[in-house]
DNA sequence: TTGACTGTGTACCGTACGGTACGGTACAGC
DNA sequence: GCTGTACCGTACCGTACGGTACACAGTCAA
């Protein structure tokens, strides 16, 4: 889902602790469940975050099929460090998928003092980011790779990608929808519902369409147009006064 | 996308004529552009048809991933034969993709003598049907292959996927929605927009949450209310009257 | 200088799998 | 009966790739 650096990236974290004491694999993220990615990124080494940038771009490039010995080769590393590193390649590929969404940082959202225009500009920065976000190549190569993964069982691609795509989606927005309510500007139920609608509004057809491989991409012209009447259309919906 | 076998099939076709005079690859489905799965579905043999449903079984069971030699046991046919009706892996899985296809069957939407009742009718049941198709195993299993090899480039399956499943949902909706506006019962200026919003409504984030590997499912019941409320939302966006 | 450590490059192994070849059987047409 | 065709079962081949082993280079500390 939420897999490239679209608002704002948090770059330059200090590399103290090592990555790993043993096959990447053991390592959780940290916090309880399902790892963060909020504050707490799992830590890498400058090397090795060259390392996981090249598998980015391999993945791109080809898909989930590339070779480990591509990525040696890309990289310029032996592939004897990249299995002290990663443990075997769905280590590596899950240390890039974690990598990657160390680096996505959602847009701000407002929280007080909201007023019927805040929201609506806050809900449309929202949209707008994340369409971005999920029609880019890199958000892309991820999430076909996730999914791919999600059918043979092992590696919990599938998992990681869904909790920093619209899970983390649902926990950012739903306060704000509370909010809203508080503030008199939004009327629902169950906020699960409020965030279905706004998914389904928002990202519509666009992201299945783009994984199966439809050449067409809307540009940030179409997106900022597609936000806008997703957001007037959940207002509509939804909105209060 | 669509990819099961929901609300009516179309079985009992006369093998008569021969599915493949070399590769089975090279054969377009038939009519004009991007074959049609409406009428003239590729035709498979008896024999033929049963090796594909055993490849979907496999597929529901371990993804992409399945070997040749394991189609070949489960079907109790020949590794030769395979090759020589469907060219290599790729012609197979092919194949299997536009067999299932084949299969399915949208449901009926009313054309004329449109009452609101009548529209709102239609529209849930075709949501329902939707839904009950994109959350199966079957086209959760096809979706993910297809997704998977429109990363790599080479072999249509997301083109076919595409075709069947959100292009045909709007070749077939847009008519309704058409007759719906000359009834005077919708109010919309471009089809393509309702159509997208009426995807975003009823689809959500149900497909890509169960393609990433999600174990929920959304049951009959809870499919029902889904599609009533996403038409009861579409309605009141684009309602007249 | 020496030695421990980290990483590169490369050669190597085992295996899984796509694709082919071939022997054997059943059956239809002559 | 003979021949051709269609198919099954299985053995086989080539290769690509995951994973390992090892030799060599650079770095840093004592």
């Amino acid at each position: 889902m939420n897999l490239t650096t679209p608002p704002e990236n948090a770059a330059g974290r200090s590399p103290a602790v090592d990555p790993n004491a043993g096959p990447a694999r053991e390592r959780a993220g940290a916090s309880a469940l399902g790892f963060g990615s909020e504050d707490d990124a799992p830590e890498f080494t400058e090397r090795q975050r060259e390392v996981l940038d090249a598998v980015l771009k391999l993945m791109v490039a080809e898909g989930d099929g590339f070779s480990v010995a591509a990525v040696a080769g890309a990289a310029s590393c032996s592939k004897e460090t990249l299995y002290k590193w990663f443990g075997d390649r769905d280590g590596l590929l899950t240390a890039t998928v974690r990598w990657q969404a160390s680096k996505v940082r959602m847009p701000k959202l407002p929280r007080e003092r909201l007023t019927r225009e805040g929201l609506e500009q806050a809900l449309r920065d929202f949209a707008q980011s994340w369409l971005t976000v999920i029609t880019g190549d890199l958000s892309i190569a991820l999430n076909r790779a996730a999914v791919g993964h999600a059918g043979s069982g092992k590696s919990r691609l599938g998992e990681i990608v869904l909790t920093n795509g619209p899970f983390a989606m649902k926990r950012r927005l739903e306060p704000l929808f509370e909010a809203g309510r508080e503030a008199g500007l939004l009327a629902f139920d169950e906020a699960g519902d409020a965030f279905r609608t706004f998914f389904g509004l928002v990202v519509a057809d666009a992201q299945i369409r783009a994984l199966l491989g439809e050449g067409y991409r809307p540009d940030a012209r179409e997106i900022e147009i597609i936000a806008a009447r997703a957001v007037r259309q959940f207002l509509s919906l939804y909105g209060q006064g």
